[in-house]
Formats: structure tokens, sequence, C-alpha cells
DNA sequence: AACACGGGGAG
DNA sequence: CTCCCAGTGTT
């Protein structure tokens, strides 16, 4: 039944694409970047980025060459950090490797940093017009509820399968359209949360789910895991003018970015105390800020703050922070939003 | 196959 | 609150 998709789509599709600033001149790499922006990201929430990043990086070549610092910070607040850093890395491959552009072959494209099955088709197919499939969350939420597919859609498994029986269905003249309208469907009509539009549906005669009125039984997915809860003291520590940051490591969580001194466990005021001492500090006066909560998709942090401030112009025994003028701080240091609730607490007294 | 990896919008 | 998003890399 899937042979049936392509023409009521691309009509469908030719009413009714959006204007996206991605879908103007959809060279390689202003699609490769977008769809790197849009993983596991809403397109509304991309926009802004995407337009800035472009004007700082028009091509692959100034990517490569962009220091990771700056890239950091035009990526801050998009979360999934190591996208930027793949980005980069796949852009000084292509540099190295392939004269500043991205290769047709799909095979090339798939073993770039950063560029899965589902970037690699929709790189292709968009730019290159070539016939491979892109299979996203709105794909499988899509063909899962047309064909009433009851199988587990986060299983590897299951997208591999769903690309085959695709790829075998694409029109050979429009790849990059079937694709991208399979996944506006799937964005505007055939939607995750809430009521479907079947009404609007060109698929709504071909639909199973629809047609049994079960369609929001799909698309299946297997129960996750409940997220663990951290417990953190974050620190405001204010020396003179500066502020303390220190650099995240360049694994795990929030890698290579930058954050507010903090340790694990909700300490008290004395603890606090005693471990700047420990660090060679001279703490002169504390006071407790605002408790705060920030949600990870795996991880929560509980936290509690306090604003300390210190002796002017010490530097402790160990100078295991980086002590930096608020302005500095806002315009240079990428800084994830888990520290939102802190930052505040950063600026200049007036 | 399971898990790590951000942040935010919608219901 | 919960769900989930134009997914990929590591183990």
């Amino acid at each position: 039944m899937l042979e049936q998709l392509a023409e009521p789509l691309l009509s469908w599709y030719d009413e009714h694409a959006r204007i996206l600033p991605w879908r103007e001149k959809p060279t390689a790499y202003r699609v490769w970047v977008s769809e790197i922006m849009l993983q596991q990201t809403r397109v509304e929430a991309v926009k802004p980025y995407y337009e800035r990043f472009m004007e700082a990086l028009p091509g692959i070549r100034e990517l490569a060459a962009c220091p990771e610092e700056r890239l950091l910070k035009l990526w801050e607040g998009l979360g999934y950090y190591n996208r930027a850093r793949n980005l980069k890395k796949a852009a000084e491959i292509l540099v190295e490797e392939y004269e500043g552009v991205m290769p047709k072959d799909y095979e090339a494209v798939l073993a770039l940093p950063g560029i899965g099955s589902y970037t690699a088709g929709a790189v292709l197919s968009i730019a290159y017009g070539k016939c491979y499939p892109a299979v996203d969350g709105n794909v499988l939420r899509v063909l899962s509820r047309v064909t009433e597919d009851d199988r587990d859609i986060l299983k590897q498994s299951v997208k591999k399968s769903v690309e085959t029986a695709l790829q075998a269905v694409m029109p050979q003249d429009r790849p990059g359209a079937f694709n991208q309208a399979l996944m506006e469907l799937g964005a505007t009509v055939c939607v995750p949360n809430g009521q479907a539009r079947c009404e609007e549906c060109p698929l709504k005669n071909l639909c199973r789910g629809h047609r049994d009125g079960i369609e929001l039984e799909f698309p299946k997915k297997a129960a996750k895991k409940p997220r663990r809860v951290e417990e953190r003291t974050v620190l405001v520590l204010l020396r003179g003018d500066d502020r303390a940051i220190r650099k995240r490591p360049t694994k795990g969580l929030l890698s290579g970015l930058y954050e507010l001194p903090n340790l694990s466990g909700n300490l008290s005021r004395e603890e606090v105390l005693e471990y700047l001492k420990e660090e060679g500090f001279s703490p002169l006066h504390i006071r407790e800020l605002p408790g705060a909560k920030h949600i990870f998709s795996h991880v929560e942090w509980q936290m509690t703050g306090y604003q300390v401030r210190l002796e002017d112009k010490e530097t402790g025994k160990k100078e295991p922070f980086l002590f930096v003028e608020p302005d500095r701080l806002e315009q240079e240091y990428p800084i994830p939003s888990a520290f939102a609730a802190y930052v505040d607490f950063l600026r200049k007294k007036k």
C-alpha cells in the first residue's frame, strides 16, 4: 500500500509546505546544518539559531576554521552539544578530503561524524535529488498510523525496515520533496501530541488507523525508564567585579561548556565555607539563594545555591576556577541553561 | 540492544 | 506533571 503514498503526498506538500529558512537555496551545506540542528529539536526553536549560524559561518570552510569556543557559543541553548562538535569535525574532513564539498555518495556521507542514516538521506535527497529515505520520528509516526504497524518504533530494526520499505516507493523525480512531505505531514497534521487533524490529511483515504478510528494508538513505543535525580550545590562566587566559572570535562553531560562552580549534594552553609577554605579561599560572607530544578531527558538536578563574597584579589590555592567579568562572561563563555536560575546572580550590582 | 545526550513547547 | 521533538554515538 505504500506505493500509493507519493502522489497524494506530493500534491499536498506543494500546497502546504511551510516557508522555512533552510528551504531557500537548499545547498548541501545549508540542508546539512539545518538537519543537525533539527535533530531532537523543534522547528521554531531552530529558526533563530539557524539564521545566526548561517550568517556567522556561511560555508563549510568557515565552519571548519571556526574555534570550538565560538561554535559552542553559537550553539548555546540548543542542547546536544556534541552535534556542534561533530559538525565541525565533519567540516574539517570535508575540507581535507573532499575539497570542501559534501560528497554525493551515500556511504561517504554516512561516514561523517554526526551523520546517521536519517541525515544522510535528508541531505542527499533534498540537496542532490538522490533516492534515499529520511526516516525520523515524524515519518515513523505517520507510517505506523497509516499501516497500523504495532511494532516498537524505538527499535532500530523497525526503523531499518521502514527505510527499506520506503526506498522502494520513493518517486525517482522528487525524493527530496517526498521525504520532506512525510515529515511535514507528521509535524503539522499527523501530530504527536493531542488530536491528529485527519480531516485535512491527504492520506485519510488510505490510512488504516483512521479507517478503524485507532490512529492515536500509534506509534507503539516501549516504556522508558524513569530519570534519576541528582542533588547539586551551585556557587555564585564574587571576587571584586569578577565571578567564578569553570570549564566542564570534555566527556559526558554538557561537555566542554562552562558552568558555575558546583558540588555534589545539597550542602549547608558551613559545608560550603569549609570547601572554599580547603580550596584556599577566604570567604567573607555567604548568603543562601533560592533552590532550583533543571530537568534533562535522563537526569534531574535539584539544586541549592549560595552566593559567596571572596576577598578581592585572592586566588585560592590551586585556582580551580576562572574569574571573569560579567560582560565578557555573557559574550564569550557558553553556559548551558541548566544554570539559568543562578546566572542572574552573576550580574554586576549597582 | 540499551543508554547517554539538552532544552523547550504543548496538553 | 508527561510527552516528545526533522537522531547519533558509544558500549
